[in-house]
DNA sequence: TCTTTTATGCTCGAATTGAGCATAATTCGA
DNA sequence: TCGAATTATGCTCAATTCGAGCATAAAAGA
């Protein structure tokens, strides 16, 4: 079975899912769309949304989800990059059986602007899933008030092997803060049975010190890959562009930057950053502003892309 | 179908193909096995080791991958990541019509040192298979003799758009060479016809003007990809110490970073790096050396990982 | 002992980074 | 109309990092 030929007892079924990300007033978005519970229909939660895999239509992966995404919500895919392959056999979702394994295929799609969906897909704030991770306005008070005394409570019956991970994770006593572990603090929260998912999964789960809002299935651990894989893009790859529109002030890309990366930027260094790098040229025209002297705008350089070999924009160093 | 339930159509054979990768005697090797080809079964080609999803007995795609490595080659897996998931209608496998699709989950493995694998699998140095990546002797003849001269003719044809991305892909025209687009490299080089794969896959493909050595399938696409990985992974992830001995001198570190980069590297700086960064810590003890100053040996410090959020080595500048 | 070889320490200038001060160009309220 | 408030933008300065090379140390081998 070292030959390459798939066994064919292994037929899961596969779908493809979508983490669409966008930035509209300083807020990062996920599109979700709500879906009723597994195991109770009469309750109703926010997942990401899914397609089929349909192999007589599509010769790639990356198209059939273009299509069902346009055919579905109107939306117009820009950037789009595939993320992870979900198929753990208990992945909360509406799988029945140990036999029929469901696999999804996560993909991250970045799009330019808050497009109004179609559909009964909706914009949600990502850091209403994820509370911990937006230090923008300082360290996020979740962690002092709920985070660190469950997890200590938690940790004390491991073994040190899972506070050093949770330390490194949390950037707990002495450790710094990574902006790119967000999978691994949702991981900890979710073992330590701090979020509603783990509930779900495991009966016997401990204590209702909920963070965060809930998502369906085991959505939001894929959100957090998503989350991650887009902070950890941004220094090396140009992805912020994708995001903005196609002229754009440099406040506003440092915003953007920002509600990506949860952490506030030094203004003149992000400048001198942005603009010695020869990510962006100037317009000329300046934007009409509501107070202060109007900023010029910018808009992407392309030829960046060949004269340098990782344009990106390097993250944080939180400020204050 | 934007609810998350996957379509009952939609079930492709799906098996775990694993890159497989070690280094020895400063060459980057990858375990290989030989497999008829599809079309000519009497055509042994390399391929990549590749197994079954079998949900009966394994409860994530990771275990599965895991145990079926060890059942098929003996070989017990340390770090593993998952790739990337190939599943594109042409994979130019055993794909024999067009409603059964091939999806293969691609995880990336990093094993110690050379055990000789038991099994038919064999480990070949993985720049047989793309010799313009190894830059340590100085730019690869390759490059000049064959790629250049062919991608030049190829692009004749083509438009603005692809002479572009082949100056960065490759560097040309006063463009950098990125260590990292692997895979980019890979593609324009399918494309172009310059690969005996593609000739496989097309029959009114150009001519024979074939670099490196071809693999099955898709099996060198998923190779590149893993190669890339790597190359990515060691700037920001202390991977690199999954590939040598638990104590290593400076130079046998260097000498696998290179392997893995494609690139030579400054002795001095790459010791100051290593060493203040906190990555290594002296054992005291001294190798048996055959000629020259006998260097110390060092280990792994793992306490880097709380002091330091992105502990790597950075990659090359190439030298000279 | 002298040459060769590899390891290791050190320096120097250039570039990058973190932080803040200063000035420019607007709007808005008194 | 003027001054305060606000935002943009230019500039400096010190600390750190990076690229390159020189110099010395510690061994083997002739």
């Amino acid at each position: 079975m070292i030959d390459g030929a798939p066994d064919a007892r292994a037929a899961p079924t596969v779908d493809l899912i979508a983490v669409i990300l966008a930035v509209t007033d300083e807020q990062p978005r996920v599109l979700t769309v709500r879906v009723p519970a597994a195991e109770r229909p009469d309750v109703h939660r926010d997942a990401l949304p899914a397609g089929p895999l349909d192999p007589a239509h599509d010769r790639t992966l990356e198209l059939a989800l273009r299509r069902w995404v346009r055919e579905q919500t109107g939306l117009e895919l820009g950037y789009v990059e595939q993320l992870y392959t979900f198929g753990d056999r208990d992945r909360g979702g509406d799988d029945d059986g140990a036999t029929a394994r469901a696999l999804s295929i996560g993909y991250l799609a970045l799009v330019r602007e808050e497009q109004p969906p179609a559909s009964a897909a909706r914009w949600r704030p990502w850091y209403e899933h994820f509370p911990w991770e937006d230090w923008r306005r300082g360290r996020p008070s979740v962690l002092e008030a709920a985070i660190e005394p469950a997890l200590d409570a938690w940790l004390a019956r491991c073994d040190a092997g899972q506070r050093e991970r949770a330390d490194i994770a949390f950037g707990l006593r002495g450790a710094a803060w990574d902006a790119y572990r967000v999978l691994d603090r949702y991981e900890l929260l979710y073992e330590a049975g701090l979020v509603a998912e783990s509930q779900r999964d495991d009966a016997s789960a401990s204590d209702p010190h909920r963070v965060g809002r809930a998502m369906a299935a085991d959505h939001r651990r894929i959100l957090a890959t998503a989350i991650g894989r887009v902070r950890g893009k941004l220094k090396y790859r140009p992805v912020i562009f994708e995001l903005v529109p196609p002229t754009f002030t440099l406040l506003q890309l440092q915003r953007v930057v920002e509600a990506l990366s949860g952490g506030a930027l030094h203004k003149q260094n992000f400048r001198r950053l942005i603009e010695r790098g020869g990510l962006v040229e100037g317009t000329g025209v300046r934007a009409t502003t509501r107070g202060g002297r109007p900023p010029e705008l910018f808009r992407f350089r392309r030829e960046v892309l060949r004269e340098r070999p990782t344009p990106g924009v390097t993250l944080p160093s939180i400020r204050r």
